[in-house]
DNA sequence: CGAGGCCATTGATTCAAATCATGGTTCGTC
DNA sequence: GACGAACCATGATTTGAATCAATGGCCTCG
């Protein structure tokens, strides 16, 4: 039975068009079930992830929707450190103390799940564990920039551009999706929602992103979006593990085309 | 001929005494220069680190003084993504984009400089690289918060107990160096270096802090100090390289002895 | 269908930190 | 020891975003 796959349409996916396998991950991290691949799971906004214990760890691939790192301090203050979109890998091993940070959904998602037996732990695994440890590192580096030194205005131009990149290929006319409010928006951006509401309506009046809704908007040009961002914050996306022959030679950076 | 080692005394360590060696890297990452371990380097404030090739990166542990990794925008402003302090590893095979970020001297700095030649690295030094980048993630994730939801005055208690809880064990009357400008402390924090100097005044008005001078403070408690951190925020030590037999198990985090 | 809740938007006001401005200290150099 | 540069401290003012507040849309559920 390989219940990998699935979306909201019902349809089901083989074992080779497995989104997990896609990505490398199945032959990567040795599933303690050895029958078949993933898990399907479905989650609502609010449900957390439980990272399992140390010995059995879990990992996630994203099939829809957007899950968040996040951690909210004793006065309410919550602070959003990553989200993950469809295609990434959610991995609560990549930070140290869990404690601190939850996992949860930001809207409707689903997910294949991987439980990860951490004592059978290969060389390749770890490898690819490293370089989702650095892409994740290249994102925390330019979020730290964003919250350090960008305005309300930069930050959420940066946002949005990042997300259309996240999407898919191409340039012009991206019509991409905002599966979260405009709350959990500020809290990765470290501003409140009423500011983001405010941006957005400036930003939709000089027409770099047209909304269609509070959750979807399309970018007629790429380029123009990303020239309100200061040079050196264009995003890129997240490093997938790269190929079987895994060696220390994949260390090229994820090189956009960016039409400067 | 061993150059590792030395100090401002001038005092020579020998290999076994190495700090290199106490961080079990040379064992880890083989040196191009077989016959002896690493050379040692001086830096003064402005100096930059080159991080070499792909073929032939470099690592530097710190003896003395602090090592940035800093972003600039076109328009000048600053962003320290990271410091270093004696003991850590200086590594920029860690981040991707290493075009737009930059290694440079806060003050006066000693190393030992590693050449590394990534052709040969061992799943040893995969796995140490791994752990560092870890530990580097759960630091890049407590700047995400403090960046993007702590005020100035919890920004800078958190700053000066990390500091304190970098330079030594002991929770009373500790004695920390402070080797960078008032601005450099600013850029890492997303302040300006007029706010630092204002909100360092209060701390020291209130006895959370005492300067010896504008690069040297002394804690009567880091209890008191970090009780003006929101819970969770409590900062640990950069996790150094596990054991030489270095297994999937080394997992656990390096946990601090927080008195709460 | 209507009630209630959540979310988005927008306006009015407040506030924390940035900016602007000034003087003082330390330190290195001639 | 005088000079200049860099750094630190602190006051006055400005400003960008937070907070407070009100409204309206949409969705769910009884």
């Amino acid at each position: 039975m390989h219940t990998c796959g699935g979306s909201a349409a019902g349809e089901v996916l083989t074992t080779t068009e497995c989104i997990a396998c896609r990505h490398r991950l199945c032959s990567v991290f040795p599933p303690r079930d050895r029958s078949h691949h993933q898990t399907f799971r479905s989650l609502k906004r609010g449900d957390c992830l439980d990272a399992g214990s140390d010995e059995t760890s879990r990992l996630w691939i994203v099939i829809s929707g957007a899950v968040a790192m996040s951690a909210t301090l004793p006065d309410g203050r919550r602070q959003i450190l990553h989200i993950d979109m469809p295609g990434d890998l959610v991995c609560s091993m990549l930070t140290q103390d869990r404690d601190a940070c939850v996992l949860e959904a930001l809207d409707a998602v689903e997910l294949c799940e991987i439980d990860l037996d951490s004592g059978s732990a290969t060389a390749e695994a770890t490898f690819a564990l490293f370089e989702q440890a650095r892409g994740r590192l290249t994102r925390s580096a330019r979020q730290i920039i964003c919250l350090g030194r960008l305005d309300a205005t930069e930050r959420l131009c940066s946002f949005l551009a990042d997300m259309a990149r996240r999407t898919g290929p191409g340039e012009e006319n991206l019509r991409v999706s905002l599966p979260m409010t405009r709350e959990d928006i500020a809290d990765y951006l470290g501003l409140n929602a009423e500011t983001v509401s405010r941006v957005f309506s400036r930003i939709r009046k000089s027409r770099l992103a047209i909304f269609l809704s509070p959750t979807e908007y399309v970018v007629p040009s790429l380029h123009d979006l990303e020239r309100r961002i200061p040079i050196g914050l264009r995003q890129t996306r997240v490093a997938q593990p790269a190929g079987p022959a895994a060696t220390a030679s994949a260390t090229q950076s994820a090189q956009e085309g960016n039409a400067s």
